[in-house]
DNA sequence: AGTCGCTCCTGCGTGC
DNA sequence: TGCACGCAGGAGCGAC
């Protein structure tokens, strides 16, 4: 399931063969798919736009779309000029089982594809969804990203930044009594930990997921923090993981070599101590952890 | 305002 | 063999 590590080695991926590369249509297979605009308006706004970069905030996926140059068209040329700079933003929610896979147009389509683009010398990207929670935006050049993906500008710090700080994550947690698993898990928080990275920072932390954030100490804190931020680094670094079905653009699965402390491992032996796992239902989703490793 | 449970959806594994 | 069921989980939403 794509979490910030599996987002941020798609994003890596699109940025080695899409920079540049003109939008010359598409084809909306899923309406629902569309956050904004409507369905039918969608593909009509990408075309012609020219993919610049992608970027990543939180779990989403944030595409650069330049307009052509003015002087490339003598459609409209008065009012062009007139205009800003029109940078337009196609931003991409993967949610559980969303992939963005660069492609031949001729290749088969697999089942569950919701939406084409199309480029040239036949290439495409595609977006294939099983569950069909993945959602996709259109924000146009005059619009704040904020006002049309409400969720986008509610987004926590990233981990990797400096605002992901001690204090910063002290003063949150002190003043909230959910469990801890909880609150790593609300992207307004920290952005981009999701169920897997959790449940592993909090094993690497030594911290039970039940534990109320009001009731972590300093140094329980202190840890957190640096276990979300290595957990998050090692996984990027091998290209997100093995734990799911994750693949990256070119269609490839992740090559982490490592294994799961505890994500999945329920029943089997801790791998510090011998303990057979436990796994606990928090949230609504499942925890997984040492007993004896995590007080 | 903080917190929680429900819901969206499809495929897969399990048990009867 | 077939079927029902639980589970996977990101995040929007309504309820308390």
């Amino acid at each position: 399931m794509p979490e910030l590590p599996e987002v941020e080695t798609v994003r890596r991926g699109l940025n080695r063969v899409t920079p540049g590369a003109k939008i010359l249509g598409g084809d909306l297979l899923l309406d629902r798919t569309i956050a904004h605009p409507a369905p039918g308006e969608f593909i009509a706004a990408l075309t012609g736009l020219t993919l610049v970069t992608w970027q990543r905030r939180g779990k989403y996926l944030l595409a650069e779309l330049q307009s052509p140059a003015t002087a490339a068209s003598g459609l409209g040329k008065a009012q062009l000029t007139q205009a800003p700079p029109s940078t337009s933003y196609w931003v991409v929610h993967l949610r559980m089982t969303g992939q963005l896979l660069w492609v031949d147009q001729a290749e088969p389509l697999a089942k569950h594809t919701r939406v084409r683009l199309f480029f040239p010398e036949n290439r495409e990207l595609r977006f294939v969804d099983t569950r069909t929670f993945g959602q996709m935006w259109w924000v146009p050049p005059d619009r704040n990203l904020a006002d049309i993906i409400p969720t986008l500008g509610k987004l926590g710090p990233e981990p990797f930044s400096e605002a992901f700080s001690e204090d910063y994550l002290a003063d949150r947690l002190q003043a909230s009594r959910r469990p801890i698993k909880t609150a790593l898990l609300d992207q307004t928080l920290v952005a981009g930990v999701g169920n897997i990275y959790a449940d592993e920072a909090l094993f690497l932390s030594r911290i039970r997921p039940t534990t109320r954030c009001d009731r972590l100490s300093l140094p329980q804190i202190t840890a957190l923090r640096q276990a979300v931020i290595d957990v998050l680094e090692k996984s990027i670094g091998v290209g997100g993981t093995t734990f799911s079905d994750f693949r990256d653009v070119q269609g490839l699965n992740g090559n982490y070599g490592g294994q799961a402390w505890v994500y999945g491992r329920e029943g089997e032996p801790c791998l510090v101590c011998g303990t057979a796992l436990d796994r606990m239902r928090l949230a609504g989703r499942s925890s997984h952890f040492c007993p004896t490793c995590q007080t």
